[in-house]
DNA sequence: TATCTTGATGAACAGCGTTCACTGGATGAG
DNA sequence: CTCATCCAGTGAACGCTGTTCATCAAGATA
C-alpha cells in the first residue's frame, strides 16, 4: 500500500501517474510475481499437507498456480529448495549470550526451542538431518553454542563436540517422534483419523507389545515397557538431554561439591 | 559333489540315474534362482557403487541380470528392501552379556562396532536413520543394551532413554561423516579422485574456512577451527561417546569417590 | 515506435516405483 | 509318452519424478 492512496476515502480512482498494477487483462487476477520467498513458502505449505515424500516440484508449482519450470528461475534445484527451507526454519532463532552461571539452563532452553522449531513443520527433522549447519546463515548459531560451552569452562576438545552432539540429539529425537506419528497415522488409516492420528493408542499398543514379550528372552524390555514409549515425549526429551548435560558438566574443572577429575 | 562320482578318474560319464543338473540348453548358464537373499546382496552391491540416491529397483535388477518385476516376487517394495538391508547389516551383531564392572567399556565397544557396521556400506547411516530398531530381529540388541544399563545400576528412566541416545549418536555421527565424504567427492569431482576422495584436503579447507572467519563475530569458531573437523574421526567419535557415558555414570547411585546424588 | 529484457510457458527427456497379463520351460499325473 | 499344471521371470504399461530448453507475451527502455 502506497502512502499516496492512504487517506483517500474508498476505492480511489486510479491516478494516471501512479501506474497501478495492470490488473492483467488475462485470467490471472493480479498475481504477485514469483519470488524465492514465495516458492519456499509454498513448499512449506505442501510439506505440511503432503509430507516430505509428497513434496515435489510439481506440487509446489501447483500450490502457486504456476508451471514447474517457473520455479527453476528462483530455485536452483530441489536440493537447493530443501536447503532454503532448512535455513529458513531457523530464521530468527537466537542463541542467548553465554552466561557461565546458567549454561545448563541455556542449553536446555536452546534444545527445547530447537525441537519446537523442528516440530513446527511436518518431516522437518528428516530435512534437518540431511544438512550440515555450516552454512553462512547457521554459523552464528554454532558460534553461540560454542560460546556457551567455552565460557562455561568446558575443555576445547569437549566444546568442539558438544554442539554436534546436542544438535544430533535434537534431530534424532524429533525424527523418531515423526516416525511414530507417521506409523500411527498409516495404521489407523481412516480419513477421519488422518488429521489427528491416535498417538496415545499406538503408545499403548507398543507398551502392550513390549509387555507381551517372553520373559525368558526379554526381561528388561518387559520391565521397562511402560517407559520406552510414553504419552508425553517432552519428559523423555528432557531426560536424554539431561544425560548429555551431566556428561558435559563432568568435564568442568572445578565442580562445587566434587573434587576435580584428573582427566 | 556326490560320493558316487568321487573315485572315478576324471570326467565320469553322466550316469543316467544320477540326473545331473540339466545344464540349461539355453544361453543362461545354470543361473541360480532368484531369492530374497540374492536380491538384498545385489542391492548392497549397487548401494556401494552408486550410493543410496543411485539405488533403484531397476539398478538392482540389472545387477542380477533380471527384469525389475522379477524382484517384486521376492521383495514387497523398495521400502521393504531397505528394511531387509537394515536388519541384515546387523546380522550376527552381538551385544555382550552385561558385566556391571565393565559397562562403560562394553558400551564403548558396542558403539565402535556399530559405527564400523554402518561404515561398512555406503550411505548406510541414512538407511539406518530411517528405521526404528523395534523389529523382531533387532529387539535382542535393544534388550542387550537395556541389560547393560540396568545391571550397571542405572535408574529405569535413564536406562530406557540411554539406548536410543547412544544409537542416535552413532547414526548421527556416521551420517555426518558420510556427508563430508560425499561433499569431498563431488567437490574434487574428477574421475580419478572419485574412488578415494581427498578427505584430508577437505578437512584442511574447512579448518582454513573457520580460521578465516571475522574475529569479531566468530571468536570461538576461530579458536576451535583446528578441532571442529579433524583428520581422524575416530577420536571425535570417542569424545562424544565419552560425554554420554559420563552423563550416564552420573546417575549411578553409589559412585566410588563421590557422595550419592539425591536424584 | 522499435528493441531489449524478463518471467512464465509447455513440451520433452530420462528415470523412478509398481502392476499385470503373459510365457516358456520344468514338474507331476494319467 | 503325452498332457496339464505350475511358477519364476518377462516386457509393456501407468503415473509420477527432477530438470532442461525453445518459445512467447508483455513491460521497460531507447
Amino acid at each position: 500500500m502506497t502512502d499516496a492512496a492512504a487517506d483517500s476515502p474508498a476505492t480511489p480512482p486510479p491516478s494516471p501517474w501512479e501506474r497501478e498494477r495492470p490488473a492483467r487483462t488475462h485470467a490471472a487476477p493480479a498475481r504477485t510475481p514469483l519470488s524465492r520467498e514465495r516458492v519456499v513458502e509454498a513448499a512449506f505449505a505442501v510439506l505440511d499437507r503432503q509430507g516430505l515424500d509428497g513434496l515435489s516440484m510439481r506440487q509446489v508449482a501447483a500450490e502457486l498456480g504456476v508451471t514447474v519450470s517457473a520455479l527453476y528461475a528462483h530455485v536452483h534445484s530441489k536440493d537447493d529448495l530443501l536447503e532454503l527451507m532448512y535455513t529458513r526454519l531457523f530464521d530468527g532463532f537466537e542463541v542467548p549470550e553465554a552466561d557461565p552461571e546458567r549454561w545448563q539452563e541455556q542449553l536446555l532452553d536452546f534444545a527445547r526451542a530447537g525441537r519446537q522449531r523442528l516440530l513446527s513443520h511436518r518431516d522437518m527433522a528428516r530435512i534437518s538431518m540431511a544438512h550440515v549447519p555450516f552454512t553462512a546463515e547457521l554459523l552464528p548459531h554454532v558460534e553461540g553454542l560454542l560460546a556457551i560451552f567455552r565460557t562455561a569452562g568446558l575443555p576445547d576438545r569437549i566444546a568442539a563436540e558438544a554442539g554436534g552432539l546436542i544438535s544430533t540429539y535434537i534431530d534424532g529425537f524429533v525424527l523418531e517422534e515423526g516416525m511414530w506419528q507417521d506409523r500411527a497415522a498409516q495404521q489407523g488409516g481412516d480419513a477421519s483419523s488422518l488429521a489427528r492420528p491416535d498417538w496415545r493408542e499406538m503408545a499403548g499398543e507398543m507398551q502392550n507389545y513390549f509387555a507381551s514379550l517372553p520373559e525368558a528372552n526379554f526381561p528388561h524390555l518387559r520391565a521397562l515397557s511402560g517407559l520406552m514409549v510414553t504419552d508425553s515425549s517432552d519428559e523423555r526429551f528432557d531426560i536424554g538431554l539431561q544425560i548429555i548435560l551431566r556428561g558435559l558438566a563432568s568435564y568442568l574443572p572445578d565442580q562445587p561439591d566434587r573434587p576435580v577429575p584428573d582427566d
